[in-house]
DNA sequence: CAATGTTGCTCAACCGATGGAGCATGATTG
DNA sequence: CAATCATGCTCCATCGGTTGAGCAACATTG
């Protein structure tokens, strides 16, 4: 007895199909990738085919199918976190943008570790992604020439790389903005005019210099002299954040450009154990958005990076190919909170 | 000349490394593999191939080694969303776990859509993976029997299934420790008793339903008597929890369970919008943990769940196998918030 | 020095799906 | 009624790695 009749653990071919419905793996094949008209395949055999293919619960492997065909329409995402409302927009639309156009996405997470970046791009690599994009990463370079080494096409999201089509945000032009708004609300509510603090970050990180560029010019075009001192950059995590200003000693009003959400948490630990509102009051905008955002005290604004712009420019780029010019700069919204009555 | 010859666009190959290497396919598998020594292959020979790897960009192809591989070690799992910081812990440490021990995580967010939900099933199954995990699933037992069909544990994570072993919070010690948080908040900041009322979530939600119920005990055990109207669970949507809460007149002191931080997006919405602290107070609790829900002026406390003691138990099961019991049920950990200053 | 062991490889079958080529059978046409 | 065509299939090579079996060449042992 061969191991296919067993009708054991082992999951179900089109082979034990073709012998359950007398017919041929060809003709089974056929049928269940939808190519049985082309191939002059009887209505009846399908439909038969069909039910018994239901019935046992068959599943194409797609590692065989995969390995026959030309094209695999994987099209692979590495994201360095799933904690922030940023990056989930961006898997989970990805995702759904792949699927609407007959692409097979897939995501993987890496922890804002480096290593691990190249790992997970070595790992989408193997499973024949045709198209690779590493959002946030770290050294998106190094990725690029893995992917070319291996003939497959890679973007960089987020944060721009010299060595492949990059979309991000219009980081600048953004922080500027965001910038005005703080200080605005410190003149309106504080009757107070600067010069700002900046927190969160790195100074390796393209998007925090350009930023930072945003927030000095900002400053400057009225007439305010950025302080050096006041930029407080030292990663991107919460507790980096806290550390940070925990460190300073600003009496008085303070206005603070917060660089992500994921640093804001830090911020909003400070300003609840160290500071008193009505003795020393903040305003703060935060470059990012967060559904609680709006409701924190004391936040007067987020620049909203436009995930659904930048997912466009991306599957654009993904059907039409791209040069590799200058980074696609995608507008931001800038979202206005209201005084706290 | 034949196409492996030209070094174009075509992806490296075995074969091209062992015709590089002048050595057998064989030889360049098991050395890339990392079973050359069970195979007796020289150590200079494995270096010259692994240089010869490395310097033509060489990646496995997944797809041809996992065909004929008994073993995929692909645990696939599918998640609602990527929208908060439950499930994208979930799906973040689920993926760092699965690493750790060699396995191969494989994640996909199906947007809280049923169809999305089954179709991605299959999809993972096409993968062959040999384990699936079904975290937040409207019908898990739909999934567990496509897995079992195809010979393919499936575990349900967050919603219990009947026909797959379930983990879970325990959602009913959690939902009357916050309960009775919430009624001491009210009790001491508002001089008021209750009863509390309760928004979010659906009714044909077994974790809903648990927590209802302890919403309930917790108000009965202290002599209160809860009251039907009161609940407002009419789907997890910050949407829907914001309209329910607009169509309530409640004046005077409120207390508020809500359910899950999506609703709790609706409720600020509500409460920025809608009342007037020092007129009509309120206080709440939330079952989920947000990093900013500590910083929500009226927020009394959050039930945490236990998302590494979850995954610690999911492992142990895909480790261990287990039976189809009653579901295992994890403590959550009750934040508690100090009153705004 | 024949028997046995060790080292360092190669050969060929195989995993499951796919697609081009081909082959009966029956219907249609000149 | 032979030639042609349409219908409804089947056969077989193939994708790229993996694996058990096997085979030279040389070393060791009784």
């Amino acid at each position: 007895m061969s191991d296919r009749e067993q009708n054991s653990s082992k999951r179900t071919t089109i082979y034990d199909l073709a012998k359950l419905a007398n017919t041929s793996p060809t003709a089974v094949s056929s049928i269940l990738n939808g190519t049985w008209k082309k191939r002059r395949i009887s209505k009846r055999l399908a439909e038969e085919v069909t039910r018994l293919a239901e019935e046992q619960g068959y599943s194409t492997n797609i590692q065989a199918s995969l390995l026959r065909r030309a094209r695999s329409n994987i099209v692979g995402m590495i994201v360095p976190k799933y904690d922030n409302r940023y990056f989930g927009d961006m898997a989970e639309r990805f995702e759904a943008m792949a699927r609407e156009r007959g692409l097979f996405p897939v995501v993987t997470c890496t922890q804002r570790n480096p290593d691990l970046e190249m790992e997970a791009a070595k790992e989408l690599l193997s499973f024949q992604a045709e198209t690779l994009i590493a959002t946030g990463a770290t050294d998106p370079d190094r990725i690029t020439a893995l992917c070319k080494a291996a003939g497959v096409t890679s973007i960089n999201l987020d944060l721009p790389g010299s060595a492949a089509p990059s979309i991000i945000s219009d980081n600048y032009a953004a922080a500027r903005a965001l910038t005005e708004m703080i200080l605005d609300r410190c003149a309106a509510d504080l009757g107070w005019t600067g010069p700002l603090h900046f927190v969160g970050g790195r100074m390796s990180d393209h998007n925090t210099l350009e930023r930072l560029r945003g927030f000095r010019d900002a400053q400057t075009a009225r007439g305010i002299t950025p302080v050096e001192q006041n930029v407080l950059a030292r990663g991107y995590s919460a507790d980096q954040s806290e550390a940070a200003l925990e460190q300073l000693r600003v009496t008085g009003p303070m206005g603070l450009f917060v660089n992500s959400t994921i640093s804001l948490e830090g911020v909003m630990r400070w300003i609840t154990t160290h500071r008193d509102e009505a003795e020393h009051p903040i305003r703060f905008g935060t470059f990012d958005w967060d559904p609680f955002g709006a409701f924190l005290p004391g936040n007067v604004g987020m620049a909203r990076q436009d995930v659904g712009g930048m997912l466009a420019h991306l599957f654009a780029l993904i059907e039409n190919g791209g040069e590799v010019t200058a980074p696609i700069l995608v507008p931001c919204s800038l979202e206005s909170i209201a005084a706290a009555r």
